[in-house]
DNA sequence: GTTCCTGCAAAATTTTTGCATCAGT
DNA sequence: ACTGATGCAAAAATTTTGCAGGAAC
């Protein structure tokens, strides 16, 4: 079984950007790579900032392509929390969830993961006849800190 | 056991206005009346539209107010489907909750509840050590009419 | 009469699009 | 070279805020 990790995620999206066409260099190469050595999910303002941060020169609109063009193969996933902006994190297709416990206090998100819920979702989905390519679960709350 | 019908949400919410020392007349009152009649989704635009279809004629801004209040009171969720543009729904606290399975080809949005899932967020909460005042799922996939 | 609410308009944000230029194969 | 990708800037869409007038109590 996968087991998920950055690293293979990134050799996973060149290879299928490659299998699809596409091109692997400039902004969108740098956003498979910061996207890939992160293990949750970031806003394209936060993508924007970390790549100037490292030097890079990457147009926002860039980001925005690469993102949509990767969500579109089902390379990342597109979460939102109620902050009026999207956040986006890699998810290798067929391999492991995971899931957002969000602070409504100091807004720290806490990952998680579950077998036995994805056993369930995989169930739900089935009894509604609705295919499941994806899937996003939001526990709001306070955080174990702010308790 | 709550029944969580869209009357008895109304009458709550009105209820729990009144207890917070806030009005529910002109455009507040037309939200949750509206909202009551509701048993899934509407984005600010939809109400909006709504309410003039209506012959209501409520400024957009004050959707968003009323919204804002009744989210922070508990009343209402937010909820978000990847478009761009926030939801919002009537919900009952303590009462019954509902998740959304949505079409990724037809936008169609299908809710289920489920008792054991309610359960097992509660337990997975409990081992994160986060309190739990609300959670969303998504299940994003192909609807039953387009599979 | 006082306090809160509302609508309009302007502003702030986030995201998308057009287009000329540049880079990868 | 050819095709697709990029960056900039402008546009579009969504949401928030300021403020003067109006409604509720």
């Amino acid at each position: 079984m996968a087991h998920g990790s950055a690293t293979e995620w990134e050799a996973a999206a060149r290879a299928a950007l490659k299998e699809g066409g596409h091109r692997a260099g400039g902004a969108r190469g740098a956003v498979v790579s910061l996207l890939g050595g992160q293990n949750c999910c970031l806003s394209a303002h936060e993508i924007s900032q970390a790549l100037h941060e490292s030097g890079g020169d990457v147009g926002i609109a860039s980001i925005y392509r690469a993102l949509e063009l990767l969500h579109g193969m089902g390379l990342v996933q597109r979460v939102e929390f109620g902050e009026g902006t999207a956040r986006y994190e890699p998810v290798i297709p067929g391999g492991e969830h995971h899931h957002h416990a969000v602070c409504e206090k100091c807004g720290r998100v806490t990952p998680f993961e579950d077998e036995r819920l994805e056993r369930q979702l995989e169930h739900l989905a089935g009894q509604l006849k609705h295919s499941m390519r994806g899937h996003d679960l939001v526990i709001r709350g306070e955080c174990s800190r702010c308790r």
